[in-house]
DNA sequence: TTTTGTGAACGTGTTCACAGCG
DNA sequence: CGCTGTGAACACGTTCACAAAA
């Protein structure tokens, strides 16, 4: 298959949950025009978007919105289960362990782990906080969140490559290392942060459609 | 000023980071080469997204860490402080108020809101939960975060916007409709969780250097 | 000689515009 | 006729490669 990018997936799993939704709304099709309308962009995108991985729309009629909800669903790998490792028993982690919206996309949180001896066997939710030595293959992990204080991002990044995880969703405002093998992304709410502050402190502030009068 | 891309106000934050790493650590010039090997870009890349605001550098020698990053510090708008509020006390916004990193880069929080009355009047640390209906100009607000159940976040968006707020940050996984002059930053981790999935679904693995002998 | 700053070349993602089908 | 699917055109961000400066 070409190469997907990333974009492109993160608009997917928009186009998901508004699929979702509509479905919800009791809709049975969508064009591509109402999905954009909705995403606030081109219904040419969405085509495109979707084009990459098939066909899945009647010409003259648009995409039926369970149809669609499959595919997409199987191409990002949603027709499955996720177990998921969280490491670092702070407020993020214990944010993300309470948020029940995961689970019901596939995404289980089976187990968690802290580097601080204080927080081991804390019970948190129905797991018990073990600590990060423990974390290994047999846990089979398939992503590991990092919510730890920037200062053990990069050794617990190599903790959970060295116990099998090939994803890694990175809260530690810090560019990780790990083998090609391995995914990770990286959610840094510093730099969203600071992306407002440059917009904010622009002259003439941001997107302003006309000058004032 | 030419129009900035996301991707290079991004960079600067990281590069801002990485300044005060190395001015810790006693470096007092640093080179763009230097500087991309940290986050794993090249070192045009850097120059690049350097050259849109000015000259930092000196030929031959590199950057002066300390003035490049008063440089970076005045770009982002951070040599300012910025009043934010947090809208829904749960897990999220709890987290993030929790979280001491962002007063020392000058956003500080100053108001809690949650439309749950039972939340009200809680004490958040140093703050009392308020009654989003509370929420006006008067409190001068710069920056709404939205860490609100998904079903809240556009009326709260509504509301941050009427009480003059011009940025937000939004961990509600749903495009907000704002006005042109309002910036909106969305953290979605659902999607950042389903790109995971998508990465690690894919038959090939990821980013594979070669293929297994 | 080293390293910046930058126009030009390149590559990638988005939009256009229309052929293809229902 | 309506809407999808898609090659071609376009826009934009990244990388190259080198002149300029210390």
């Amino acid at each position: 298959m070409a190469k997907i990018s990333e974009s492109t997936v993160s608009r997917l799993s928009h186009y998901y949950r508004v699929l979702e939704e509509v479905a919800a709304e009791g809709g049975k099709v969508i064009s591509s025009q109402l999905l954009a309308e909705r995403e606030g962009i081109t219904s040419a995108q969405v085509r495109k978007d979707l084009s990459y991985f098939g066909s899945f729309g009647r010409r003259g009629l648009g995409y039926s919105v369970e149809h669609l909800r499959e595919q997409i669903r199987a191409i990002l790998g949603l027709d499955r289960r996720w177990r998921v490792a969280i490491v670092g028993a702070g407020h993020i982690g214990s944010a993300l362990l309470a948020y029940r919206g995961f689970s019901s996309q596939g995404f289980d949180v089976v187990a968690v782990f802290d580097a601080d001896a204080q927080q081991v066997g804390r019970t948190t939710g129905a797991l018990q906080v073990r600590h990060i030595a423990q974390l290994s293959a047999a846990d089979e992990i398939d992503i590991g969140v990092i919510a730890t204080p920037v200062r053990a991002a990069q050794e617990v990044a190599e903790a959970l490559v060295a116990a099998g995880v090939r994803g890694i969703l990175n809260f530690a405002p810090r560019k990780l290392r790990v083998p090609d093998d391995v995914w990770v992304r990286t959610v840094d709410m510093t730099t969203e942060f600071e992306g407002l502050s440059f917009a904010l402190t622009q002259p003439d502030g941001p997107r302003r459609r006309r000058a004032a009068g």
